[in-house]
DNA sequence: GCCGTTTTCGGCCCGACTGTTTTCAGTCG
């Protein structure tokens, strides 16, 4: 227990000082087209601060911590530290005093931005949405120039669907139905090719909606697009043009992006769809800088607009003398100036995996019989050389946990299974809850005939955890720590963690961290997960499968592992048992020893 | 506002669709 240092309490100004940051980016864009490069700085600085591993305070603290910062410069600098120091920007509150942040909610209804909202606040005083819809009940658009009857009836619609604003879908989600509108647009009449794009295709944890481009010759386009629009489960057409579409989905109210593009243009539309938007600005930018111009058509000489061969993305990029860049890297970090170096890490794919760390069984709260998971592995993944049986422990009474005397049922059961499939595929472990006090539910006595340890935290969300998670990993049978963050994705907010020492502790002790794959979970998330690896921390992926078809969540933690920059070398169960066990065993030893 | 294999100043993407226009601004991807 002498690893254990009082962790300092962690502050938490990152949330509030990025809401901040966004803020001021909507008033700039309010105040006009001036202001966008400006608007574009405050957002990158917003987007950085929400994916930080540490309180902005402790880089502020550092020589030259702010700037390393991408997106954070002299002045935005100043600014957090202003705000550190005050707990006020003296800047945002100028802006405020001139945009009323009533108008920034404005202009996120849909088909509202800064000029009509400017509009709305100059010639009729709105201040907000309550004043608008006054407004427009009232009578008082239909004088207004520029606000015909079209216009007034989007602006009421986008209010009220403005009410009933939705979270955004969780990646899982929108790939089932992503790829059942796919299959849909792939059988309207004269489609060549089609494939998701935008952030499906990135992997992001989150999904806003869904984009498809597809191929077709010119000719057929129109029908496509009318097809498409009428497809059964629309429920609104949002736009419909000559290479473009957009619906709204019945019930779910998903919107859908349909792309259109000539079969030589398909690489470059569908480097342009993909996306990120930040991702294309700084690759455009870096093709006008060499002389070209990239669209979604290609890419074409500046002077004579001819177009240059070259219809993949592997060979746009080549063009400008980059690596390719997996989708699941293109955001708004470091991956052009890394492709640039030819630096791009070769990531972790599905195949590589060997395993699964985390799962549930009618031992606990799971589903089905050990047999029956075992069988089904078989089948389904026969490249897995193990699976960990990790059911709960005592403390998890909603689970069923299991009480330390019913493992020696269990151990007989895995024992009899094993020998009749013939090989040891079935692992003994267990998801041991890590009390309030730190200390584990199940004693060492019994952890130490375990095969694999994962502990993890279900209860005591609001505090500051990371002094639990520091004496699970003390405990030298502890080989993992289950969703280290405990957050559930569009429903609770991961409790706090001072993450530098939680990737120092689990490094020294030879523990690995967890991500976990359950559709609502990812966590770690991406920014941590390369952030973890970057701090030496081996990474495991478990499914925490409670029933047969959760073992297909294994692609959705191989996902976040790509987004996290990793490897096949940073994950633990890409490796054969033999290589697990001397990842236990070097453990054990350190726990044997005099422990640094 | 930030940023730098060329730039510590002068760059920071480019095109489709809508609604209202008499020739295009605004918004979105
Ligand atoms: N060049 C360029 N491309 C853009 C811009 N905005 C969007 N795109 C491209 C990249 C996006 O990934 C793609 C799809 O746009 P979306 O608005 O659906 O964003 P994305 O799918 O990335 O995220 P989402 O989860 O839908 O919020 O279109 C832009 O301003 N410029
Ligand atoms: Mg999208
Ligand atoms: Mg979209
Ligand atoms: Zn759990």
């Amino acid at each position: 227990m002498e690893l254990i240092t009082v962790s300092k309490k962690t502050e938490k100004h990152n949330p509030e000082l990025a809401a901040i940051f966004h803020q001021m980016a909507s008033c700039y864009r309010y105040l006009g087209a001036k202001h966008r490069f400006r608007v574009m700085a405050y957002d990158s600085a917003n987007r950085t601060i929400n994916n930080l591993k540490n309180d902005i305070s402790e880089y502020a603290g550092k020589n030259d911590g702010l700037h390393e910062l991408k997106g954070i410069g002299e002045s935005i600098g100043e600014k957090i530290i202003e705000y550190l120091h005050t707990g006020k920007i003296n800047t945002f509150d100028q802006l405020k005093k001139k945009v009323p942040l009533g108008l920034l909610e404005l202009m996120d209804i849909n088909g509202l931005g800064p000029a009509t909202v400017k509009t709305l606040h100059r010639r009729l005083h709105i201040n907000n949405k309550e004043e608008l819809i006054a407004a427009i009940e009232a009578g008082k658009l239909e004088n207004l120039k520029g606000f015909a009857s079209k216009k007034v009836e989007n602006i009421k619609r986008g209010l009220k669907l403005f009410k009933q604003a939705h979270s955004r879908m969780l990646l899982w989600d929108a790939q089932r139905t992503g790829e059942d509108i796919l299959q849909q647009v792939l059988q309207l009449p004269g489609i060549k090719k089609a494939a998701l794009a935008g952030s499906l295709r990135r992997k992001k944890e989150t999904i806003g909606d869904i984009d498809i481009v597809a191929t077709a010759d010119k000719k057929d386009w129109k029908k496509i697009v009318t097809r498409f629009a009428s497809l059964p489960q629309t429920d609104r057409v949002l736009a419909k043009g000559d290479t473009r579409a957009a619906i709204v989905l019945k019930g779910s109210g998903t919107q859908v992006d349909l792309r259109l593009v000539q079969a030589h243009e398909y690489g470059a539309a569908l480097l342009y769809f993909t996306g990120s938007k930040e991702h294309n600005i700084a690759l455009r930018a870096l093709a006008r800088a060499q002389g070209y111009k990239l669209n979604e058509y290609g890419v074409f000489d500046a002077v004579t607009d001819r177009k240059l061969p070259g219809t993949t993305e592997e060979e746009i990029y080549r063009l400008f003398d980059l690596q390719f860049i997996p989708p699941e890297l293109r955001e708004a970090g470091r991956e052009i100036e890394t492709a640039r170096k030819k630096h791009i890490p070769g990531l972790l794919q599905l195949k590589d995996m060997k395993g699964d760390l985390h799962l549930h069984s009618t031992w606990s709260d799971g589903a089905d019989e050990i047999e029956t998971i075992a069988r089904y592995i078989c089948k389904e993944f026969p490249a897995y050389e193990y699976i960990v049986i990790t059911d709960h422990s005592p403390s998890e009474r909603v689970a069923h946990g299991l009480q330390p005397a019913d493992f020696t049922d269990l151990f007989r059961e895995i024992e009899r299974i094993n020998k009749k499939l013939g090989k040891n595929l079935v692992k003994k472990g267990a998801e041991v809850d890590i009390l309030a006090n730190g200390s584990l539910d199940l004693p060492n006595e019994l952890l130490q005939h375990l095969d694999w340890v994962v502990a993890s935290i279900h209860s005591g969300f609001k505090k500051d955890n990371t002094e639990r998670l520091l004496k699970a990993c003390a405990n030298k049978y502890v080989n993992c720590i289950g969703h280290p963050w405990g957050r559930l994705i569009n429903r609770r907010d991961g409790y706090d963690v001072d993450w530098n020492k939680l990737f120092e502790i689990l490094n020294k002790t030879g523990t690995a961290i967890e991500i976990n794959a359950q559709p609502d979970r990812l966590d770690l998330p991406d920014y941590l997960v390369k952030e973890a690896v970057a701090a030496g921390v081996m990474i495991a992926i478990g499914t925490d499968a409670h029933a047969l078809t959760q073992f297909d969540f294994m692609q959705l933690g191989v996902s976040v592992a790509r987004r996290g920059w990793c490897e096949k070398a940073n994950i633990l169960n890409t490796h054969s048992w033999k290589r697990m066990e001397q990842f236990r065993k070097i453990k054990l030893q350190w726990g044997n020893s005099d422990k640094l």
